[in-house]
DNA sequence: TTTATTTACGAAACCGTTTTCGTAATATTA
DNA sequence: TAATATTACGAAAACGGTTTCGTAAATAAA
C-alpha cells in the first residue's frame, strides 16, 4: 500500500503537515530550502496525496463527466478523443457514462453525479429523452453542463453541434441534382432535435424542388438490426421504389448497402446513397459513399473548452449559447 | 448548489449523523420506523451522499480507471463498451485514460493512479512499452491490474486477449491456400508482445509452406498515415510485388485498399487481402475484406470481470492466468 | 535602541462521510 | 423482582488532505 500519507511525510521531516502541504504546493509562505526538502522527501517515499481527501477539502474534483448514448458508434469515438485531450491538457480526468438510449439511465447517471463527484458534465442525450428535468436539476445543483451533438434546445446552457438542418438540406439538394426524384429518409428517433433538424432539412429540399412526397420514404428505423433490415428491405422492395436514400445515422448505412447487395440494386445506378457519417473506410466502400461528415473531434475539443471555460470562471456569463460547427459534404460515387 | 449534506439532513429530524447515516444504509441497528423517516426526508430534500467523503472513509472508490492506447479504433470502442456494461452493472465508476501511444504518459498516468481515485486498473499498453516498472510500482501500492489485448507477460497478473498467434498463423495458412506465393506482413510495432505474437504466427504459416521470404516483405508502419501509404506504395511497386497481404492492425487495412486502388491492383485477383479488424463495414467494402474478427466486446467485458474478483475478494489467488478468448477467420471476397 | 514589518512555520479546524464504542431504555430470562 | 440481554440511538474519532489564523524569530525602519 501507498502508505505514505502527508502526516508520516511530515514526521520523518520534522514538520508539520501544514507546512509540508504547503510546501508542495510551492506557497509563498515556506522558504527555499524547505521546498527543497520537502520535494526531495516526498520523490524518495513516493508520496501521492490522497485525491479524495483533496477533493474534499477543495470541494473541487479536477474530474468531468461524459455522458453519452453509446461509444460503438464512430462518431463518439472520435468526440472521445477530443473531449480526452482537452481534459488531459488541463489536468482533468474523465468519467465516462453510457446510457444506451436509455433514458431513465441517463436520469440516474445525472442524479449520481449530484455527489460531488465532478465539477462538470458533458452531455449527450438519449434518443428518448423529450424531458429535461434531470437536466436542470443537475445544473441547480451546481454543476455546469454542456450539451453536444443531440442538443436540448430548452435547456439554458452551452451547446455545441453541428448544421444538422443545413447539410441535410445540401445533401438532399445534392441527390437531387444527380437525378433523384423519389428520396427515402431513414431516420433513427422522433424526439432527437437534432433528428428533426436533419429531417427538417430533407423535406425543405424535397418540397423546394417540388419532388412528389410518399408517407412511405420516411422509414423510422430502431436499435434492432434485424428490424431495420426488414423495413429498409420493404422500402426497396415497393413498387414505387425510391431511386435515392439519406441516410441520417452512420450505421443504418451497413444496413442499407446490404439490403441493396442483396436485392442486387446497383448503387448509384438504381439507387443514389448518401449518408451522415465519419466511416474511416468511406472511401473504400463498394461503392465509395458520399458522405455528411461531421466534425467529431471538433465539437468534443470545442464543448470541452466551452466547459473549462465555465470551470475556470474566466467568464461566468458565456452560458446559452449554442456553436454550430459545419459538416462537409464529402462526394463519393455512391451518388 | 446541493447544500443537503448529512448533517442537514440529521438536523432537520433531530437525529444524529451516525443515526442517519447507518438509517440510509439500512443498519440493523436503526429501527424500522427511523429508517422510513429518514428515507422520506432523504428524498424530499433530495439528499445524494459526498462521493469523496465517502470514499475517503471508506477507503473504497467504487471506480476504476481503463487506460488504453487511443479510442479511435474499433476494437478499443468495443472493448469499452464491454468493460462499462460490466462496471456500471457493479455500481462502478470508469475513468478513461489515453495513453496515445506514449510510453511517458502511460507512466505519469499510472503514478498519478496510485493516489486512491481507483480501486483497480485496465490497462492495454502503449506500442512503446518495454518496461513494466512502472505498472509493477501501481501493483505494489495496493491497486490491481488487469491487462488487456496488449499484455505483456513479465507482469503478475490477470491478463486477457486473443489467440494473437494462432489466428495470424490461420489467416496466413488461407492466403497460401488460396494461392498466395509472396505474402507481406504490414506491422505496427516491434515491441509490443502481441505484435509479435502475430509477426510469428505469420512466419511459422511461411516457413511450413516453404515460401520464399522475402526481407522486404516485412513493412513496418507507425502512426503516420502518410509514411504508412507511402510505404505500401513502394512495396507494392516493387519488382517482387507480394500477391497477398497480412494486415496486423485494421487502420491499414483502409491505406492498403486505398494503395491498391490508386495502383490500379485488383483485390483478390492481383493481391489478396486479409486483416485483423472488426470493421462493422468490413462486408459492404470493395471488396468485402476476409478479416480476423477479435472479440473485443467479450475481451472487456471478461476483463472487467477478473478485475471485478479481485476487488471483491472473492478469491485472492486469481493472479497471473491468462485468459485467451478465440477470434475468428471471416472469409470474404478479398482473398 | 525601539518599533514595525516580514518571514517561516505550527496548531487546529474543516471538508462530509463512516464506524466504533458507549449507553439509556426496553425486553427477556431466572 | 433482580439480573441479563437486546434494541436503538448518540458522541466522537477517524479518513488525509487544505486552509485559516496565530506567533516566534528575523529583518527593516524609525
Amino acid at each position: 500500500m501507498s502508505k505514505t500519507n502527508i502526516r508520516a511525510l511530515a514526521m520523518q521531516l520534522g514538520l508539520s503537515q501544514g507546512t509540508v502541504s504547503k510546501a508542495l504546493k510551492d506557497s509563498y509562505e515556506i522558504s527555499a530550502a524547505t521546498k527543497k526538502r520537502v520535494m526531495a522527501a516526498a520523490k524518495k517515499l513516493n508520496y501521492v496525496p490522497n485525491a479524495y481527501a483533496s477533493s474534499l477539502r477543495k470541494k473541487k474534483s479536477k474530474t468531468i463527466a461524459v455522458v453519452l448514448p453509446e461509444v460503438a458508434d464512430s462518431f463518439f469515438s472520435v468526440a472521445i478523443n477530443g473531449i480526452e485531450s482537452i481534459a488531459q491538457q488541463k489536468g482533468y480526468h474523465v468519467l465516462i457514462y453510457l446510457t444506451h438510449e436509455n433514458f431513465a439511465k441517463e436520469k440516474a447517471i445525472l442524479n449520481e453525479l449530484k455527489s460531488g463527484r465532478v465539477d462538470g458534465v458533458l452531455l449527450s442525450v438519449t434518443r428518448e429523452t423529450k424531458n429535461s428535468k434531470h437536466i436542470f436539476d443537475l445544473q441547480t445543483s451546481g454543476v455546469p453542463v454542456v450539451l453536444f451533438d443531440r442538443v436540448l434546445e430548452e435547456i439554458k446552457t452551452a451547446k455545441v453541434c453541428t448544421n444538422d438542418f443545413d447539410s441535410s438540406y445540401i445533401a438532399a439538394k445534392h441527390l437531387i441534382e444527380r437525378g433523384c426524384t423519389k428520396i427515402a429518409y431513414l431516420s433513427i428517433s422522433k424526439n432527437l432535435a437534432i433528428a428533426n433538424e436533419r429531417l427538417e432539412g430533407y423535406k425543405k429540399a424535397v418540397r423546394e424542388c417540388g419532388l412528389l412526397f410518399e408517407k412511405n420514404f420516411l422509414v423510422a428505423c430502431n436499435n434492432s438490426e434485424n428490424y431495420n433490415y426488414a423495413v429498409i428491405k420493404k422500402l426497396l422492395c415497393s413498387s414505387n421504389r425510391p431511386n435515392g436514400i439519406l441516410v441520417s445515422v452512420e450505421k443504418l448505412i451497413i444496413t442499407t448497402y446490404q439490403v441493396c447487395n442483396a436485392l442486387q440494386l446497383k448503387i448509384p445506378d438504381d439507387v443514389k446513397v448518401a449518408g451522415f457519417s465519419i466511416f474511416p473506410s468511406a472511401s473504400i466502400l463498394n461503392p465509395p459513399i458520399t458522405t455528411i461528415c461531421q466534425p467529431a473531434f471538433e465539437i468534443g475539443e470545442t464543448a470541452t473548452s466551452l466547459l473549462f471555460k465555465i470551470l475556470e470562471k474566466r467568464g461566468v456569463e458565456l452560458e446559452n449559447k449554442k456553436i454550430v460547427l459545419p459538416s462537409t459534404l464529402i462526394v463519393r460515387s455512391s451518388t
